[in-house]
DNA sequence: GCATTAAAGAGAG
DNA sequence: CTCTCTTTAATGC
């Protein structure tokens, strides 16, 4: 993976919330959403980029019998709504809070774009946050069209472990925003059945884990 | 091999 | 204490 794609632990928030550019700091706003409050639906107005500064997100999509299907589970740092920057006009996902206290940090298509004209690191920084994204998003469909449920959270893992695990001799370990139910939605599994190869993989000795925390503790077992 | 359901335990606010 | 998350077992496709 080339250095320009990796940013390593930098709070993306910190560097790029817009409003710390003076021209539009007396317009600081930041909007503040509970659990399941719904940022945008389907088809609404595509106007603002949203900067998550707080919390955690998910983007969904519905299927024809209006079951839900999770896109991606977005935490501090990241962006979404960047469609808007893109000349898109109406939301083809809907975004909804997940945390009790998610801030998150709107900004519109034209501000957004002024900013990153006039500003070239802020640009860039833009650009990565967007192509991160896009790219975890296309890794997890790869992971979904694994066989097996093993093979699906191993991979999963896996990412995870080489977009923030910290490497201690053969171990890692890993600090994510993730509850059991969000990696079962995430990768196609029932909550129960993630749980139990989570398990599984722990009375092997390849892991263990707990809240918000996994620690791989052999590391050529998931190739990291 | 995995989903669904249910019931109970553990942790956080 | 209450709500959310996790664990575990039973049952069925």
């Amino acid at each position: 993976m080339s250095a320009l794609w990796y940013i390593e632990n930098v709070d993306m928030y910190t560097l790029l919330c817009p409003h710390k550019f003076a021209e539009y700091s007396k317009n600081h706003n930041f909007k503040r959403f509970g659990k399941e409050d719904v940022v945008y639906w389907e088809e609404d107005a595509a106007s603002s980029i949203y900067l998550i500064a707080e919390g955690k997100v998910k983007i969904v999509v519905y299927g024809e019998n209006g079951e839900e299907r999770i896109k991606a589970i977005l935490g501090k740092g990241e962006l979404f709504g960047e469609m808007a920057l893109f000349g898109a006009e109406k939301r083809r996902e809907c975004a909804v809070a997940i945390d009790t206290n998610t801030v998150l940090c709107p900004m519109s298509a034209e501000t957004m774009n002024n900013l990153m004209r006039d500003y070239k690191d802020f640009a860039l920084g833009i650009r990565k946050l967007i192509g991160w994204k896009l790219q975890k998003i296309e890794r997890r469909m790869e992971i979904l069209l694994f066989k097996d449920a093993e093979t699906r959270l191993r991979e999963f893992i896996k990412d995870l472990a080489s977009e923030s695990g910290q490497k201690r001799g053969e171990t890692v370990i890993i600090k994510h925003i993730y509850t059991q139910q969000n990696i079962a939605d995430l990768i196609g599994l029932a909550r129960p059945t993630l749980n139990q190869l989570f398990n599984d993989l722990r009375s092997q000795g390849a892991l263990d884990f707990k809240r918000g925390e996994i620690c791989i503790k052999k590391r050529q077992m998931f190739a990291v």
